[in-house]
DNA sequence: CGGAATGTTGATATGCCTCAACTAAAGTGG
DNA sequence: CCACTTTAGTTGAGGCATATCAACATTCCG
């Protein structure tokens, strides 16, 4: 599979392409680049020249703190594009790094500017993700800001694991997730100590596990439920073509 | 003044448009539409057919929540675009309102569409608008979830500050915010006790206060640095003096 | 096998929420 | 213009969720 494939598929969930476009973006060239656990793609700061696909394992954005601490602002699986937003802001105004063994495919701004010239409706799909992005850190700021902690956390769950689940990347209901309890609570806000205390209840309820780097999901039902989540603000459905 | 030129003036801060997009962009035709206090512009669930442009007052952007409830998400002053989103996402995940009186300019998405395709560099312009909006949205995830409460408030009313300086709306230190203490709890993640107690804090410290619907900007330094506000994220490639 | 990282759990401290009473300001009608 | 009503702001008391800290258990990994 062409690396510039799992972007394609992902367009689909939400974009019409024709022929033209979808043959377009498979002639794009790319950069690929493989990272440690860990490890940062780009930093705060930086002024990027190309933007990156994910192409295998976690990614994750984060706001570094006045005391050195970290905010995670999002996490992105197989087919995202973290740092599409480097295309039209130049400096990076946070950070992405790898969340276990990770692998991206980075294509020249240049290219896709010249592309979206060409083809209007590529730049619109990815003009959509990048809406989708907004759309789901709204949804952080809600979650962050007004649920209880156990919800939090089951929210937090219960979009990744719906995320995964669209890009085809469940199985045997669980998904990855290479996130420790401390990077939970950088995440949403909380103690270790809290992050704990709820994930057990969520265990104890037999509605979600994490284990091993992976996230279990027991009862997805319950977890949507506990969570108040809905799919809705990730507008995964195909949109009207344009 | 052309209700276009408030959108204009806003993209000119941080994107470059030649003549023949300068004129394209004058030349499309909206619809004025005035807004009592509180007053819904759009709703969660809604299929918008047209974005619009704060032309005058203010405008937020909220969830609303299982108990009824609102997360207030941003706030929008003029020459802003809170739903050019809607563009590219078939149906709201939120709603938009009134914050005193406002009114607004909307511009049929079917003309800026046939705008962006003819003259791509001012879909980008937009796009870049967009993309801010993420920004300030990330911003606010790291706000509500990782700083204490004066912080928060001052970080808060810094933003606000600082934007409505961009946009030129600031005058004798203080700018509009028609928000009661209420209102701030439901944008912050806090109670009102707590709203009111920080603001104390920032009156007493004399770095701002509240008054009638405006806020002073007592001691900008100091709020700033209460707040832990740095404008980099903004992305205002025009920084200007305050 | 030993050391480091991570997870687990309890005790204590604290910031914030809730509630309730009260005051001040703004709007309304006679 | 004043009396009345409503809304917003103010303040204290009490309780709860969560932070903090500390000790210990477990897993991971060289």
């Amino acid at each position: 599979m062409k690396p510039t494939d799992a972007l394609l598929k992902k367009l689909k969930h939400h974009s019409h392409l024709d022929s033209g476009d979808i043959a377009a973006i498979r002639k794009l060239g790319c950069r690929f680049e493989a990272l440690l656990p860990g490890a940062d793609f780009i930093r705060q700061g930086d002024k990027p020249k190309e933007s990156a696909i994910v192409i295998e394992g976690m990614v994750a954005r984060y706001h570094t703190l006045k005391n050195g601490g970290r905010q995670y602002l999002s996490l992105h699986i197989a087919g995202d594009w973290p740092d599409a937003q480097g295309l039209f802001l130049e400096q990076m105004d946070h950070s992405v790094c790898a969340v276990g063994n990770a692998s991206l495919c980075a294509i020249p701004h240049s290219d896709l500017i010249k592309l979206f010239r060409a083809r209007p409706a590529v730049g619109f799909a990815v003009w959509r993700e990048t809406l989708i992005d907004a759309a789901i850190f709204r949804e952080a700021i809600t979650n962050n800001s007004s649920r209880t902690g156990v919800a939090r956390l089951a929210h937090f769950f219960s979009e990744l694991f719906f995320r995964s689940n669209a890009n085809d990347l469940v199985t045997n209901n669980s998904c990855l997730l290479p996130f420790n309890q401390t990077q939970i609570g950088e995440t949403l806000g909380m103690s270790i100590a809290t992050v704990h205390r709820h994930l057990q209840e969520l265990r104890k309820t037999k509605a979600a596990d994490l284990r091993s780097g992976r996230l279990i999901v027991t009862d997805r039902v319950r977890l949507f439920s506990i969570g108040d989540f809905s799919s809705q603000y990730l507008h995964a459905r195909v949109q009207r073509r344009i």
